[in-house]
DNA sequence: CGACCCCTTGAGATACCTCAAACTAAGTGG
DNA sequence: CCACTTAGTTTGAGGTATCTCAAGGGGTCG
């Protein structure tokens, strides 16, 4: 939304031992003597917003550590349009297709600041090759991978308009400040949960007026939580 | 359909290496020796259509192979009706979230008469533990779940009803008679296609009508491909 | 200040849903 | 063997949510 730099930054090479979000990375179960075994370099690299860590069908290279912001998948459809399948949080992984020498089956952009680490398929893979404690990480992620496809389908792709904002927006809120969420634009929005971009925002329109929803500063707002789990039932 | 036995039957125990599907299943890439791993019985069951493998939130004891027949992973929503997250074929794979010792995320339901081979748990992770040649099928396995959960969102659940159901149906083309395919409930089909049971039969009549589809027998077709692919694209 | 982007709102068209009834096929029991 | 039940499909009619097309605001940035 905002739009300072247009361009990804690099920021260095990654200190994995020591990184702040290494116990909800993909790297959070491996020992001291598994790091020797990293022979490539695993570079920090920034995202602005709407910028892609990977487009579908580039040959898979690297997975990405989502370490701050947020990033949607992407799939275009026939038309032209954008559909978003997932969002990634910190903690999560981007592109693990890579892993299995597949093209990218998503193209990867950033909806808010991202910061990234960016680690080759080799690195991943060699590890994968000597140590159980990959394989139990890589596991439970794709996993996890399955859980949000089969969420997202049954809580954003379901039921009325109205209905899926709300669920929405309870996914969307701060884990922290619980009763506050940050939204992006009605299109993304739109395309997360099946919908046209005026759909969209005619709701948030009547949350607000409603009183769901209060607008704090530009796209960020207090929810009225239990109102969001009524609307989010049924119509 | 049809009904004859309600009953899931076993029908003994499996002989995995000579198993005629084996090159597509989970224990395609297993050598001679890995099967001296194999410590605890796998059975192989015969659930009739309408019959459960599992149920959603029950603990998972076992992963399933799919043999002949068709399975689908449904979801129960809040009131009560159905939303299909997925549909397994010979060669698949259910309940892999066994494996993580987590409780099962869906309820799996025979489709049509399915022969199925039950491996404990355990026999998965010893098997893990021991032989990359299982991991790699693990992940791929995993992956496929994804790519599955990520096709039928931006297949089945966008666009209209009837570009939904045209790309069902080629979905459900047989593979070898290409020209072919059998349905199933109108229900069933909805809780696919994210539209209700009538929108479903209308379309289906419709098709009829216009002769993209010819009826064989009951529930079986023969599709004017080009035509349903025409239909898929846009309304 | 004007250009641009995105959000909002309106009005009309329409695809889909809901409720209800008729029809079909197959199973059940007298 | 036939009337009866039952479950699923088809069809109709009316209502409504959502889409489409179009215009009007409100920011932000050059």
């Amino acid at each position: 939304m905002r739009g300072k730099s247009i361009e990804a930054a690099w920021r260095g090479q990654a200190e994995c031992q020591g990184c702040g979000i290494r116990e909800s990375a993909l790297f959070a179960d491996l020992l001291q003597q598994d790091f020797a075994l990293v022979h490539l370099p695993i570079d920090e690299i920034q995202f602005e917003p709407g910028l892609a860590l990977y487009h579908v069908g580039d040959p898979g290279q690297a997975v990405f550590t989502i370490r701050t912001g947020l990033v949607k998948l992407v799939r275009y459809l026939a038309d032209g349009s954008q559909r978003i399948v997932r969002l990634l949080r910190p903690g999560d992984t981007a592109g693990m297709e890579s892993v299995l020498g597949q093209d990218y089956e998503h193209t990867a952009i950033a909806l808010r600041p991202a910061l990234t680490c960016r680690i080759p398929r080799e690195v991943v893979t060699r590890l994968a090759e000597n140590t159980p404690r990959m394989h139990a990480q890589l596991m439970s992620r794709w996993q996890r991978q399955v859980q949000q496809a089969d969420a997202w389908l049954t809580s954003l792709s379901t039921g009325s308009a109205k209905a899926r904002v709300a669920r929405l927006l309870l996914l969307l809120l701060d884990q922290n400040a619980s009763r506050q969420c940050d939204l992006f634009g009605r299109e993304d929005m739109g395309a997360m949960l099946g919908v046209t971009t005026e759909t969209t925002s005619r709701i948030v329109a009547e949350f607000r007026r409603d009183r769901v929803l209060t607008e704090l500063g530009p796209n960020r707002y207090d929810c009225d939580v239990d109102a969001l789990l009524r609307l989010a039932g049924m119509d």
